[in-house]
RNA sequence: GGAGAGGUGGCUGAGUGGUCGAAAGCGCGGGUUUGCUAAAUCCGUGACCCUUCGGGGUCCGCAGGUUCGAAUCCUGUCCUCUCCGCCA
């Protein structure tokens, strides 16, 4: 959410804005909602400020008389009062609404766009993508052939869209998880599980809308409970209506969670296998800044994105997201993009990652202030957050960019202490086995 | 799930209808004293919103209600704690 008052005061910057991000919102007509909301506003303030006066004297009164009198011109005045404050509030729910919709500001070096044909390549990652000397797979013929991913059973069990992982699977993405929390704690980072659900009224603090028919988000039926969509949601709350003193900042928070979505209106887009499911595990970047360290938060976390990926071997590149891409919450975003081989005719890039500055649009409305110790007030922080890894996209770039000839997955270095072999699938584990018994 | 107790400022904690934005202590900021430190002592110290910058309004978990007036009384609700049950 943007501050009303400055929504009032840059009215033409905030409507270019708007085109710019590709989102109708009517600014003239909350300007003058404002304006009159203040005015009345200030008639209820004097209202209840005569009511208070009055309501002083009565226990001062000389006599039942004097009494009675003085509280009639109290009782009169409250009434004027809460006509006066329920047309006020009337009006402020209104522009709320209308506040609700009006998406952050932008960067200035964001490129201006309507969608993410208009995004901007700034860099490649240090592996480039592996030109096979046979057809490659897609992950989901390599998993059937593993044994790794049980499609159907995940559909039997809980609808299209969601899935077993398998054997091996179930080390990868465990190692993927240890990989990446591993590689964060050493940043400085804090690890945390979170719930998997929260409050609605975090879900709206963080950007989300859980009710509506293009919704994302499983809700819990006769609760304000939801499935969350990722940790974001619930490592933001985590703060939420506290202030914190500002040398503790920045705190640097990564949460491993589930991550749940209905993907309502994505039916058609690219969503074999893996791709766009509706439950899966990801390690999730989070921060709370100063607003003078948010343009280097965002850099730090694209940068360990992409010392992620680098360290797993995998050919990617990073796009700067265009204005009409950025999503409501986010003042600046970049993805990473990673090379998927079996995606597509000849393979494809897909996001596999995602890190967005959302400044203090995220902190307004979940309240999350800071205190500079013999400064009066208090500000709001600054938000970031970046999906360190999804494990199940990362899943598609590591089964097939590793594949073998012989159909088998070669294990990416990085995380071979934890999946405890270097290939998935060779007939020589085969022979292991035997040997072993 | 059953039975109790409780939610007050950064923290602990008083406050059962008006003089309460709220005692006291701790913490924090500053002054004095002191060779430094420590100790003592004094003063100050919540947030948000509006403002014609004089000031004004709101906030005691949240939402309603009673009243001229509510932290205080009533209703609902959420949360926390303790005990029991159940369970991983």
């Amino acid at each position: 959410m943007l501050d009303r008052k400055y929504i009032v005061e840059n009215a033409e910057a905030v409507k270019q804005n708007c085109i710019h991000r590709g989102i109708e919102a009517d600014i003239d007509r909350l300007v003058t909602l404002e304006q009159q909301r203040r005015e009345l506003l200030n008639q209820a303030q004097e209202l209840n400020r005569q009511a208070n006066e009055v309501a002083k004297t009565i226990g001062k009164a000389k006599n039942d008389a004097e009494r009675d009198a003085r509280k009639e011109e109290g009782r009169k005045l409250r009434e004027q009062k809460d006509e006066v404050q329920s047309q006020h509030d009337k009006l402020d729910k209104e522009i709320v609404c209308l506040q609700g919709g009006i998406p952050n500001l932008s960067h200035p070096d964001a490129p201006i766009g309507e969608d993410d044909k208009s995004n901007l390549e700034i860099r490649k990652g240090e592996h480039a993508p592996l030109s096979f000397d046979f057809q490659p797979l897609d992950h989901v013929e390599l998993a059937e052939k593993l044994d790794l991913i049980d499609f159907e059973g995940g559909a039997r069990v809980a609808g299209a869209g969601f899935y077993f992982l398998k054997n091996d699977a179930v080390l990868l993405e465990l190692a993927l998880q240890q990989y990446a929390l591993r590689m964060l704690m050493g940043e400085g980072f804090t690890p945390v599980t979170t719930p998997d659900l929260a409050y609605t009224e975090i879900l709206h603090g963080t950007g989300y809308i859980p009710r509506g028919p293009e919704t994302q988000i499983y809700s819990i039926e006769n609760s304000n409970l939801n499935l969350v969509a990722t940790a974001e949601i619930t490592i933001g709350g985590l703060l939420s209506g506290q202030t914190v003193d500002a040398e503790e900042l920045p705190l640097k928070i990564c949460g491993s969670s589930h991550c749940f979505r209905t993907e309502a209106g994505a039916a058609g887009r690219a969503s074999r296998g893996l791709y766009r499911v509706h439950q899966f595990t990801k390690v999730e970047m989070f921060a709370f800044t100063l607003p003078d360290q948010s343009d280097a938060m965002l850099d730090h976390f694209c940068e360990l994105e992409c010392r992620i990926f680098d360290g797993l071997g995998l050919p990617y590149r990073v796009v700067d997201t265009a204005t009409g891409d950025l999503g409501g919450p986010a003042y600046r975003k970049f993805d990473l993009e990673a090379w998927m081989p079996g995606r597509g005719e000849n393979g494809e890039y897909g996001e596999v990652t995602s890190t967005s500055n959302c400044t203090d649009y995220q902190a307004r409305r979940l309240n999350v202030r800071f205190k500079r110790k013999g400064e009066k007030g208090t500000q709001f922080v600054h938000t970031l957050n970046g999906t360190a890894l999804a494990i199940s996209r990362a899943l598609i770039a590591v089964l097939e960019n590793n594949q073998q000839p012989d159909g088998s997955i070669s294990v990416p270095q990085a995380l071979r202490p934890w999946v405890g072999k270097d290939v998935i699938g060779s007939p020589s584990e085969v022979f292991l086995s035997r040997d072993e018994e």
